[in-house]
DNA sequence: TTGTAGGCGTTATCAC
DNA sequence: GTGATAACGCCTACAA
């Protein structure tokens, strides 16, 4: 069922059909009409691919995500898809993972489909040397790139991030504004997003006349990034000798194996340690006290995405980079 | 750039050039090495569209996942997506949400970009009402259809499912067994699948001799389905009067809310309350102690969809319903 | 082994 | 307002 057989049966032309097909105005109401109910009795749809072929776009997004699993970015895919199909927009996933090869692949296969353009999720997308970074500038030159939660100056490039450094330093004038000294900080990310909350944690302090203690930052990899290697991780540090008080994280995960930790130690929570998380995820409810935690503004990022996205399809001019401010949800795990 | 730039770049006709992109066996070894020569230094790449109308087929499956930002359906996204691409098809995303509309709305989507088939993701899909799910039979007319965790009797339909019913049974009696003999059952669905989680729950009980009583079965909206909502109607049952020494759930986050109550109500676990959720997903090492839980196999139950969809489309035949057994994954939570 | 030509199902540009 | 016809870029008989 083509358009050759509606315009047989309605007795006009393919491109009469064509017409009715895509509302032009230059058409009979009658004549329409007619098209129209052979169109419904034979429930016929037009093929996507020759709209696709004709048009060069079949309305697709494509969405890199390093990794569907993780709560955060799952919410964000949640939000992304949603938004966009708003728009009519349909969403390709490619969940790339962390390695920076199936990244690029994952971004040469988009170009491969001829997306309309690409939004790459999270802040582990951009990596520290440039030169890892040439296949987005590459891709961009020929498909609109927007980043959520990176920073990254090129053309067709456009970011929406939030403020992690402002927000982090905020989080931790708090810690020590209620009494705390020795905030453990607790990371898993060297990227440009991981180097600004570390700088955002370092400022905090300085602010407050603190000196910042290299024994008082500690780095976690991807795969060692979970609940029990950051409690035991934790445990061993305070056998060490080392102090601590407070325990800011840049994932809230991190945080809940601090929870863990205090449990352990019989440390009680917020009286004896402090904990602050970041993201605001699901985890933060389910811990005991409930998780302080920063709200980076994901809802507002991503439909921010989807704007910027649009926005640059339909050839408007754009702002490179969009920054929001994050804020922190004060729970039971802090005083 | 397109294929006839490349042919008259290479000195060949068209033909040849697709027959070296489809690495066919009939080309010389010369004319193939000349012309990816040429292609390689064009930076060609087929146009995907013109390839999709020729072939009516994209490579591309539609995932459609009621809620992506569930934990446990974004993992099962994480897994179908990263099997997929193993066999270089592709994944269009559709978040159909709860509401019937929206997912007969999501399919309807699916069969306009002509995807080679679907998978629909999650026990929720499936309706009591089978005339409700009159548009998947639809939809199997064309494409074929892949359930995860979904039971539906149907031409074209495929069904990869856990055996929720025999798992809830086991753990139920294996509560039983440790000496618990008022098990609260908390669920959040009535469709197919929570239908089994339930009978599994009373057969479990009936197994031990001990009579299914009502009072002891809490139904949960979804709306409701949070650790808050469920901390505070366990208190109000306890409230109420209601004795019990055990709960089961049919998800974690309702087993996190259950927790929750035993903390509220300084009940120790297990020794006063013993706990089991269902999915075994990244909840249950977030609580303290750790949750026991239902694993129902999420990755296998993915690979096989995806194996299935494989091979229907390689016309095989393959098998309308496959069942996997889950597994008691025990923790803290359980004597 | 290679080339020619027709078809895939649209949309868009012309005439009328 | 409507109809013919040429793109769009690829694949694939069939012919050479």
């Amino acid at each position: 069922m083509n358009i050759y057989d509606i315009s047989e049966k309605a007795g006009v032309s393919i491109a009469t059909v064509s017409r009715v097909l895509n509302n032009s105005p230059h058409v009979s109401k009658k004549t329409k009409e007619k098209v129209m109910a052979v169109i419904d009795s034979c429930g016929y749809v037009p093929n996507a691919f020759a709209r696709g072929l004709g048009l060069n776009t079949m309305k697709t997004i494509g969405l890199l995500c390093p990794n569907a699993a993780d709560p955060y970015l799952a919410q964000a895919l949640a939000y992304l898809e949603q938004e966009f199909r708003r728009f009519h927009y349909d969403c390709l996933l490619s969940c790339t993972g962390r390695e920076l090869d199936a990244r690029i692949q994952g971004v040469e296969l988009m170009k491969t489909r001829h997306v309309d353009g690409m939004v790459l999720m999270g802040s582990t997308f951009i990596e520290a040397k440039d030169k890892n970074n040439e296949y987005i500038r590459k891709a961009a030159e020929k498909t609109p790139v927007v980043l959520l939660n990176g920073s990254f100056q090129c053309d067709n490039v456009y970011c929406v991030v939030c403020d992690d450094q402002r927000a982090t330093m905020e989080a931790t004038q708090y810690l020590v504004d209620s009494g705390r000294k020795n905030i453990l900080y607790l990371y898993h990310s060297k990227n440009y997003s991981g180097q600004k909350k570390l700088n955002g944690y370092r400022m905090g302090l300085e602010s407050r006349n603190i000196k910042p203690q290299d024994s008082l930052v500690q780095f976690f990899t991807e795969d060692k990034m979970n609940v029990m290697d950051v409690k035991e991780h934790l445990i061993s540090l305070h056998d060490k000798g080392l102090v601590f008080d407070a325990v800011l994280t840049s994932e809230d995960i991190l945080s809940v194996g601090a929870v863990k930790y205090a449990r352990a130690m019989k440390l009680s929570i917020p009286k004896a340690l402090s904990i602050v998380g970041y993201n605001n995820s699901s985890f933060c409810l389910c811990c005991e006290p409930e998780l302080t935690s920063i709200d980076n503004m994901l809802k507002a990022l991503c439909d921010h995405c989807v704007a910027t996205m649009l926005g640059v399809l339909e050839e408007k001019q754009m702002p490179q980079k969009t920054v929001f401010t994050g804020e922190l949800v004060k729970r039971g795990s802090t005083l």
